[in-house]
DNA sequence: CTTGCCGGGAT
DNA sequence: ATCCCGGCAAG
């Protein structure tokens, strides 16, 4: 892995390079011209001589870093020669092709950051919830009351924020504090920066104290699921998740962030969400992660469940708006939330064995929020993150999987092949499949191997030049064709 | 291992 | 379009 750049004169260049070739492609059934024939033509006294001995990464981050300045790097200069010392290395060298062609996995994964946390997260277990809050929080320096550490009492039913009962007005005022002083805040905080901000403290605290599940991620899809215990969590602020803040960049970044802290603080109006919003229900009486997509059905449900009031009566006194949320549920975020979760760490194991039900914009929103605790959930999450979702697209998936249509991995697995095979790559295949269309026709359409002797079977290697043309091209025979 | 050949890069 | 080759699957 070195490459140099060899000044020369134009007469030694063809001595030296060998492969001087203007007019012939160097193949090895060519016939190669002396080189110094050729050099004649160079037109200027001096060229420059790009050797290079493996990959050109380290040659660019060479010329990037030296003082010297570009000019000559391969197809910079105006007279050149690449040299190769065979024909691996033009493929080594063309590592910024596969880049290139990595490239758009990339941008996906840090465009979108939305790992694994995201539907890993038992969202349905309080207490690991709060377990992990409380770790968070340790980890930041906070001296977190002991009150705040335990879960909510059941007779504490967090109210809503869009909510207005009396008596949470006071609440409401430090929330309301909690928004000025956030929109005057940096967004982005280093991890030292957060136990000296003197309102972070103070919103997280308010809002641990305030805010109840419909912005924290205790949400479920399974309504009816209450064999779990579930309490509302405190929020996970999102600036507490440095690392994932300074994972991603610029627009994307602030874009999350800002989404974030939308959905956070439930923005009545959606900034950048224009499609199918639908709002549902939640409710937040404890252990009851009842979602319902009416009111009225809610309220009933409260009234009825948890009031223990009568079931045909429809008389309300507006208590059971005290026990539910509204949220907000992008009905067709499904593919959109998975393609965003898609990827940003290549390294990261498999995919989780069972993929939640759909992902709603809302939930996909908490997450980012919830995202801040990604870096201890690392450890203390299943290995379930959907991270690696990348892996999906391995050389080895088609391999794995079922016969489907998922060819087109080939394309922009390059990068990745050296991931250690999953186990669970069917299941990430699926994954996959749900989300990026298929647009290549299923592998099975490969030739199966004919049963004649082929060109190269019939002449051998020394008589290639009486193969056909398909067969020196590495193609289907059209001679002895099946 | 060899062989056939697909997919894709280079020109 | 032509030529070439990496790499995979089948044998």
């Amino acid at each position: 892995m070195e490459s140099k750049c060899i000044l020369e004169k134009s007469s030694v260049g063809a001595s030296i390079g060998g492969v001087v070739d203007f007019n012939y492609r160097p193949g090895r059934y060519n016939n190669r011209v002396p080189a110094m024939e050729k050099s004649s033509y160079t037109p200027g006294p001096i060229f420059y001589k790009y050797v290079t001995d493996g990959g050109s990464t380290a040659a660019v981050k060479n010329e990037r870093t030296s003082s010297a300045g570009s000019g000559h790097l391969p197809g910079v200069g105006v007279l050149q020669d690449v040299e190769k010392t065979g024909p691996r290395d033009q493929k080594d060298i063309g590592s910024t092709g596969i880049l290139k062609r990595a490239s758009p996995t990339l941008c996906l994964g840090t465009g979108r950051q939305l790992p694994g946390s995201s539907i890993s997260l038992d969202i349905r277990n309080p207490g690991k919830q709060a377990e992990l809050a409380n770790s968070f929080r340790a980890a930041q320096g906070q001296n977190v009351p002991q009150a705040e550490r335990q879960p909510l009492p059941s007779s504490h039913i967090p109210v809503p924020r869009n909510r207005n009962p009396s008596g949470h007005a006071d609440k409401e005022v430090m929330a309301a504090t909690v928004l000025t002083s956030l929109s005057t805040s940096p967004l982005v905080l280093g991890p030292s920066s957060v136990p000296t901000e003197p309102t972070s403290k103070t919103w997280k605290d308010v809002l641990s104290a305030s805010y109840s599940s419909s912005t924290s991620g205790n949400w479920s899809w399974d309504a009816s699921d209450q064999s779990v215990p579930s309490t509302p969590s405190p929020p996970l602020s999102k600036d507490a998740n440095p690392g994932f803040l300074h994972s991603t960049q610029g627009d994307d970044a602030s874009e999350d962030v800002s989404e974030s802290t939308h959905f956070m603080f439930e923005d009545p109006i959606p900034r950048k969400r224009k499609n199918s919003m639908k709002v549902m229900f939640k409710c937040l009486w404890k252990n009851c992660e009842k979602v319902l997509s009416t009111s009225s059905g809610i309220q009933r449900h409260i009234r009825t469940v948890h009031l223990g009031r009568n079931s045909d009566s429809d008389y309300s006194d507006g208590e059971e708006d005290f026990y539910y949320s509204e949220i907000e549920v992008n009905m067709d975020s499904l593919t959109e939330g998975l393609s965003s979760l898609t990827p940003t760490s290549p390294t990261t194991a498999g995919p989780p064995p069972i993929f939640p039900p759909p992902l709603s914009d809302m939930s996909r929103s908490e997450l980012i929020g919830v995202n801040g605790l990604q870096s201890h959930l690392s450890s203390l999450l299943s290995q379930s993150a959907p991270s690696a979702l990348c892996h999906i697209r391995t050389d080895h998936a088609y391999q794995a999987a079922a016969p489907g249509p998922v060819t087109h991995v080939r394309t922009v697995s390059i990068g990745e092949k050296r991931q250690p095979a999953a186990s669970t790559h069917t299941a990430v295949t699926k994954s996959h499949t749900l989300t990026t269309p298929a647009t290549k026709s299923a592998p099975g359409t490969r030739k199966p191997r004919g049963e004649a002797k082929k060109c190269r079977k019939v002449y051998g290697m020394e008589k290639r030049d009486m193969w056909c043309t398909a067969c020196r091209w590495k193609k289907a025979c059209q001679r002895f064709t099946d």
